[in-house]
DNA sequence: TATATATTTGCAATGATTTCAAAAATGAAA
DNA sequence: TTTCATTTTTGAAATCATTGCAAATATATA
């Protein structure tokens, strides 16, 4: 669990002015585990910053995509949600109740890959979907 | 390669009763090594079968998706594609041209992912973004 | 302090996908 | 074949997550 001042060092160190909006959108992405949607990062700071707007909480997901920093998933094919967790794992989303959990891999995805010295991999994501344990045992 | 017959049968053994577009569709889809998009199936058949609706374009992937019967791509965040190629494979986006490329795999993906016994996986998909080796060279 | 630059804001626009109800095609029964 | 019910297709309108844009605000520099 980093602190403000660790979180505000990382934008810094990628060339991200920290202003109050960004470090907050940063902060809650990083630490949450829900994979949150932009809409659900503008509810949750809309009070603590008296005033925000999704169009920012847009921009400024897309800018620390592309520095890096987190990572956009598409997983649910009608919306992207955030992931802030920087440890190679893959994500398991259930057909039923729409939930999305971190999977723990083995060893990193590309090792099964062939082929791959000719290209330049910025980014590699696994997605799985089924039923989770839960939905699996209702059916 | 299948035959168009053989096509028709495997949508029977689906029950997804053989019209004339969804036999067009699934073709197209199938023989496809592009990854279509709906708009795209739409654009290449609708000469050929005179009129055809996007509206049934969009039902009729939906259904073959749900059946098992091809696979829906989102690794593209602004639209999906679809993919015919039964085998497991991974895909590769190039951030620069857009194209999709298919890339070999030495293990399922599975293997790698751990937890998953309690589990009910229905779809596996690993995504690469980056720079294609073409693309890569003109940088 | 003044000025330039970077960031935020909110509303309008975009565009892929879905909804919906009517029209057409198909299958079963008579 | 004719009739009737069911399935499939169609096209136009609606949806909604995301983006574009231009004005307003905040920040850095001189």
């Amino acid at each position: 669990m980093a602190t403000r001042a660790e979180l505000r060092e990382e934008l810094v160190k990628a060339g991200i002015r920290p202003s109050v909006q960004r470090l907050a959108i940063f902060e809650y992405v990083r630490q949450s585990c829900q994979h949150p949607t932009a809409e659900v990062v503008y509810e949750a700071l809309c009070d603590e910053l008296g005033s925000l707007s999704l169009t920012t909480v847009y921009n400024t997901l897309k800018l620390f995509v592309d520095a890096g920093l987190i990572s956009m998933l598409t997983i649910d094919d009608t919306f992207r949600c955030f992931d802030g967790n920087r440890c190679c794992h893959a994500h398991f989303r259930c057909d039923n109740c729409g939930k999305i959990v971190d999977l723990q891999m083995k060893k990193d995805f590309l090792s099964l890959v062939e082929g791959l010295d000719t290209y330049s991999v910025n980014d590699a994501q696994l997605y799985l979907k089924g039923l989770c344990p839960a939905c699996k045992n209702k059916k």
